[in-house]
DNA sequence: AATAGTTTTGCAAATGTTTTCATAAATGGA
DNA sequence: TCCATTTATGAAAACATTTGCAAAACTATT
């Protein structure tokens, strides 16, 4: 049926075969009220029959939106970007755009350059992930003139408007959380902090609170682990084997709570009753895990969908703002946290 | 420094201010030894003063390549699918091209309508999920004359160059180890297998091998149950509620037997001594589970890596032959499975 | 200083569309 | 049947580039 591999297919080899102009298949695509039925149901039949498939790119130079936006994530290797990454391309499907994604590993300079290859393709809008980005990224970004968001965290008073959680109220929520059920000899166990604000504003919150609380973390119970299950597990086992052993461990998201809980496991403890431990996301399986694990959740599924809808809306109605949005985290507690008193 | 936001910066003003013509401009990009030092000099900080970004889309209609290729996949929630597609993103990263990503929740026929889409974004390769897609999607990339390949599962004669693992091999392999530990009272948890070739083939394999061994399974005991930690739980307290118990689950995937394990220890049955299970995927946190999971490793990383560097040179070298290549699942034994006499 | 050869540059056509403007065709009212 | 509208179509310019070809500017050689 759909001949002409070689030939490139055109608007106006269809255009000939429809016994039309260019202008008229054109109009049928792009305005097709305009055409008369006999007129259509003709360029039809030719592009069915040529095969034939819109080219984006000629229409992109007539400053025609080129129908994609480029998501830019640390990772999708940590399951929670890849579900906010499914939900806002889900979201911005509907409108018709397509994600155009890449990763820089935590990297600023590799997100600079991913940027620069991104407006190469005129996306009509970008997505960040997270709040911190080099100034150089601002700085192209406010060069042109497309509506940007920054996904995943939230912050008054952003360079662009930021549609996710606050990582300082998350982090503040879970420690008071622990500090009302009495608990003051508290370990922390974060990810690398280094590019990476997430974690930078839980782990300031939460040594904030606890000073605020009049209680210190000694140096040896303040743990950095990358995110990985076993080296968290790995990690607070050798924390559990000191002889003093704090009586919870606040942990900078649920991957490494699930090694903590593992570790603790292995270390003979039973959570919560020797150990509580806390994680912060609400990961999938974290509700599942045994113990339930006690968690602070982001709404990974709404972020991703409103800042979807925020920045679809901001590119097909240029002239409107786009504010933030706060998706507040929750406290979820479950069983991996337990009052003191009661032990 | 970079001004212009309003009169957008094109090849055109750029020569204007180097005082070059636009064919000059073209070519430091495209061709920097054709043009001399002092006016390659000159263009370079006419670029950085106006801050111009090449406009990929006006180069694109010459025929040029579009530096995207366009993947497909049924989700991104499932971490194994993200984690092939982060690693094929590297992989293709580093030869330019940056990629166009979609999902179709397990929907043919919005896999053919993100087919067009990219389509006419003019990807310059194609990477499906699977063997198993709808005739058009094939016709209509049979009508391109773009590469594309099919990722994630490997098999003999499939219509495009498949690069992953063989689910059936995979199935096979795990049902051979429990039959190997004397298990013969079987029961099986799958998904949903309809539009998901993958648990479709290891699911096919592993009532073969079993038929093969003279073992029938139970209507009762052949579970369908969603991607799910807390569906699969649910299901298995059920399934392990009854008089009769298997000595043994066979699970599509390390989610279901997550689910598995959990929903075993809420029945109050130990793993393995009550009970084995087993996975297929060795996701992250399958071997720090406890009991650390018995399951079949589908290498994602390997396999989005093998897949980029297949594609991208297609891509590149369009008269090469591209060819299927296997990367084959390995049986991981672990702690969730346990020959039956030593019970 | 003239010639031949080489390197560098510019002109203009080409790429696949959309859109403005003008014209042609159809329609309706008298 | 004619004229005024309205509707449908086409011609040509525009969009941001690349590229083949030819001209111009250099270099080296004599």
């Amino acid at each position: 049926m759909i001949d002409r591999k070689q030939k490139q297919v055109d608007i106006v080899s269809v255009a000939k075969a429809a016994n039309v102009s260019t202008s008229t298949v054109s109009r049928y695509f792009n305005h097709p009220e305009l055409v008369k039925l006999v007129t259509r149901r003709r360029i039809e039949t030719a592009v069915r029959k040529q095969g034939y498939i819109r080219n984006r790119a000629a229409q992109t130079i007539h400053g025609i939106r080129s129908g994609t936006i480029g998501v830019i994530v640390p990772t999708l290797d940590h399951a929670i970007f890849a579900e906010v990454v499914q939900s806002f391309s889900d979201t911005v499907a509907e409108q018709g755009f397509t994600i155009l994604l890449a990763s820089h590993g935590y990297d600023q300079q590799r997100e600079y350059a991913i940027l620069r290859k991104m407006l190469e393709h005129r996306v009509d809008g970008i997505v960040l992930t997270g709040l911190d980005h080099d100034d150089a990224v601002f700085r192209l970004i406010d060069s042109q003139t497309i509506p940007s968001i920054l996904m995943w965290n939230y912050a008054d008073n952003t360079r662009y408007p930021s549609i996710g959680s606050d990582n300082n109220f998350a982090g503040a929520m879970i420690t008071e959380h622990l500090l009302s059920q009495g608990h003051r000899d508290i370990a922390c166990m974060f990810p690398p902090t280094r590019g990476n604000d997430r974690a930078q504003a839980r782990f300031s919150a939460v040594m904030e609170t606890l000073t605020d609380a009049g209680i210190s973390v000694p140096d040896h119970w303040q743990l950095t682990t990358v995110y990985s299950i076993s080296d968290s597990k790995r990690d607070t086992l050798k924390l559990l084997n000191r002889t003093e052993r704090p009586t919870a461990i606040i942990c900078g998201n649920d991957i490494l709570a699930t090694g903590a809980l593992y570790g603790a496991a292995a270390a003979g403890l039973r959570v919560p009753n020797d150990i509580s431990i806390t994680g912060i996301g609400d990961f999938k399986g974290s509700a599942e895990i045994e113990p339930a694990l006690t968690t602070v959740r982001i709404p990974a599924k709404r972020i991703g969908h409103e800042a979807g809808l925020a920045l679809s809306s901001a590119i097909i109605n240029p002239g409107s703002v786009t504010t933030g949005l706060h998706c507040k985290p929750k406290l979820i507690i479950r069983s991996s946290s337990k009052p003191l008193s009661s032990a």
